[in-house]
DNA sequence: TGGCCTTAGTTACACGATTAACTAGTAATA
DNA sequence: TATTACTAGTTAATCGTGTAACTAAGGCCA
C-alpha cells in the first residue's frame, strides 16, 4: 500500500495538518519538525496523491491542448514547446486531436466544459466565433487565430500573418517579378484571409495594378495546391515572370512540384513562396522561401500565459499577443 | 456551484447510493427510479467529478504516452492513432516528450512511477533494458522496439523491421544493382540493428559476397546521412551500380540530396531506399521507395491493448505483437 | 403463521489530502 | 501582574464519490 499523509504524520509524531503544511508550505513550520517530516517522507517513499489533492482544492492539474492535427509539423512543433513548458510545472498536458473538423472540435470543447481540465490551449480552432465564445470557467488561450472577442478574458496569441504576407510581397517586388498570384486557404480560416490581405495590400501600395494580381483559394495541402497550380500553368510563358505566394508550406511544395513537372526552373521561370517554414521545408529542392511562423514562441508563451493565469498572476491578465515573423530566404524566389 | 450526487439525490428523492448505482450500474435499480434520477441529472446538468471518483476507486483515468519527439512524423502519426482510440474511452492521454534523450526518458519514467497514470505507452524508448525493466504497478505497452523481457507482463508491439529490410534487399537484387550499402542508425537502437541484419542476411542468402556490402552508421536525420553520403560518393562511378538502403526516410532524404548535388540521376546512377514511409516522403523528388512502418496499427493496437489491460480483459494478456510491413515502391530504386 | 431468502433501497463510512477553527504556550505591553 | 497578541501546532470537518453493511418489505414454503 502506498503511504499516505497519515503514515508520515505517525512516523514523524506530528498531526497530518503539519505534514500538509510542509507539503504546501502555506503555514510556518519549525525547521526541526520540517526536517523530521521530510525524513519520514523519504523513508516511507511518500508521494502525495493527486486525486485527493484535486478533490480537496478543486483543481485537476491538467491542461487540455486541442490541435487540428498533431501530424502537421506546424502543430506538432507548437505542442512540443507547450509540453516542454507545462511539464516543468505541476500540470499535465492532455492532448486532443480535432482532425481539423469543426464538429469534432465542438465535441471536444463540450467535454472539456465538464471540469476535467484546469485550463485550455486551443490551437488554430476552426469553429466559428459564436461557438468558440463560451462561458468557460477556466482560463483559455487561443493560438494562431486572430483575436475576435475582446470582451472575454481569453488570451489570443498569434503571429503577425499580415506582416508576413507583406514581406513576401516585398520580396517578390524586389526580385523583379511582374505578375503576382496568391493561393490562399479556405475563407473560414482567418489567417488565410489575413495573408491574402497583406499580400494584396503591399502590392497595391507599391503601385501594382489589381489586374496583375490573381487570387485563388485551395485547401492547405499538397494535392489541392498541386492541381490548382498545374491548372494555372496551363500555357505559362516564363517571360511573364510570375511569382506565386502559396499561403502554406505544404501547399507551396505542391506548387513547386507542379511547376517542376511542367519543366519550369525555379526561381528563374517562376517564383514560389510559402508560409510557416515547417521543419521539412529546409530539405526540399529548391529550398523554399517562406515566412517563419514562430512555433517555439507560440507554444512557449501559450503555456506560460496559461500557467500564470492558473496561478492568477496579475501580470498576465487578459490580452492579445502578436508575435513577430521572419522572412526565410532560400532559393525558390 | 456544480451539482453533486447529493443534489441529484435530493431532487430525485432517493439516497446518494442509488444515484451512484445508476451511475456505475453495478447494482440493480428499478426502471422507475432510474428514469427519475436521470431526469434529475439532466435538469441539474450533473456530471460526475472525476477527482472524487479517482480518489475513491484509486484510478487516475489517465494514460501516459511517452514519445522521443512529437515533431517526428513517424511518432506524431502513432500518437494521432493512440489519441483517436483513447479518447473514445473514458481515459485521457497525457503526453510526454523525451527529446530522444535517455536521461530525460528516465526522469519521465521516474515521475510516472508515482501513480499519476493508470497505464503507459512507451514509444521507441532509448533507455537501456535494465532501466526499462521496472516494477511497474500499472500495465505498460512498449511500441516500436523488439521485446526483451518475456518474463514481465509488458506488451511489446512493433513492426517486422527485419522483414522490411529483407524486402528492400530483394528489390535491390531484382533491379540489378551490383553493390550494396546500408546506412543504419546508432548501435543502441535495436531497430537499426535489425534493419541492417535483415538487409545483410537477405543479400548473403542470395549469393552476394560480403565484400560487396558496405555498412555504415549515422544518426537517423537528414544532415548526418547527407554528409556520410557525400563522403561515400567521393569518386563514385555510376557504372558501379550501387544501391543504398538508408534505414530512415529522413536519412534517405539526405542521401538523395547528396546524390543529386553530385549530379547523379536516381535511380539510374544510384538507387536509394528508406524506411518508415513518413507522410512527407510521398512529396519529395524522386518519390522515395521505402518500407511502410504501420503507424496506424501501431498506435491503434497499443491503445486497444492497454485499454483492455486496464479493464483486465483476459483476451489481451501479456504478449508480443509483430506487425507486418509493406514495401512502398516509388521511383528512387 | 413463522421462518428464511431475496430484493431494492438506505445509512454511514472511506478514499487522502487540505484547511477552518481551535488550543496551549509564549512574548509583549501597560 | 494582568491583558492582549501572536505563534506553532492539533483537531476535526470537508471535498464528491463508491460501497460495505444494514434494513425493511415482500415472496415462498413447510
Amino acid at each position: 500500500m502506498r503511504p499516505t499523509v497519515k503514515d508520515v504524520a505517525k512516523l514523524a509524531n506530528v498531526s497530518t495538518a503539519t505534514v500538509s503544511n510542509v507539503l504546501t508550505s502555506k503555514k510556518y513550520v519549525s525547521e526541526e519538525l520540517k526536517l523530521k517530516i521530510k525524513e519520514a517522507m523519504t523513508t516511507l517513499g511518500y508521494e502525495p496523491n493527486i486525486s485527493a489533492r484535486s478533490l480537496k482544492v478543486n483543481k485537476t492539474f491538467k491542461i487540455g491542448v486541442v490541435v487540428p492535427d498533431i501530424t502537421n509539423p506546424f502543430f506538432s512543433e507548437i505542442v512540443k514547446y507547450i509540453e516542454k513548458t507545462i511539464n516543468k510545472s505541476y500540470y499535465q498536458l492532455v492532448l486532443y486531436n480535432s482532425d481539423d473538423k469543426a464538429e469534432k472540435e465542438k465535441k471536444i470543447l463540450d467535454s472539456l466544459m465538464l471540469g476535467i481540465v484546469d485550463g485550455l490551449i486551443l490551437v488554430a480552432p476552426r469553429l466559428e466565433e459564436t461557438l468558440l465564445k463560451r462561458d468557460y470557467d477556466f482560463p483559455v488561450v487561443i493560438l494562431d487565430r486572430p483575436a475576435f472577442d475582446t470582451a472575454s478574458d481569453i488570451t489570443f496569441i498569434y503571429a503577425d500573418n499580415f506582416k508576413g504576407a507583406v514581406m513576401i510581397a516585398n520580396l517578390f517586388l524586389k526580385k523583379g517579378y511582374k505578375k503576382y498570384i496568391c493561393i490562399t486557404g479556405p475563407e473560414d480560416v482567418p489567417n488565410a484571409n489575413l495573408r491574402l490581405l497583406g499580400f494584396r495590400q503591399a502590392l497595391l501600395n507599391n503601385g501594382i495594378k489589381q489586374e496583375n494580381i490573381e487570387e485563388y483559394r485551395a485547401e492547405f495541402n499538397f494535392d489541392a495546391c498541386y492541381s490548382i497550380m498545374t491548372e494555372l500553368l496551363q500555357d505559362y510563358d516564363p517571360t511573364q515572370r510570375k511569382a506565386v505566394f502559396v499561403c502554406s508550406d505544404i501547399g507551396a511544395w505542391g506548387a513547386i512540384e507542379a511547376a517542376k513537372s511542367k519543366g519550369l526552373k525555379i526561381p528563374r521561370d517562376i517564383g514560389i513562396a510559402g508560409f510557416d517554414n515547417i521543419y521539412f521545408s529546409r530539405f526540399i529542392y529548391p529550398g523554399l522561401t517562406t515566412v517563419e511562423n514562430p512555433t517555439k514562441e507560440l507554444g512557449q508563451t501559450a503555456a506560460l500565459v496559461l500557467l500564470n493565469k492558473l496561478n492568477d498572476d496579475p501580470d498576465f491578465s487578459d490580452h492579445t499577443v502578436v508575435l513577430d515573423v521572419n522572412l526565410i530566404q532560400r532559393e525558390s524566389v
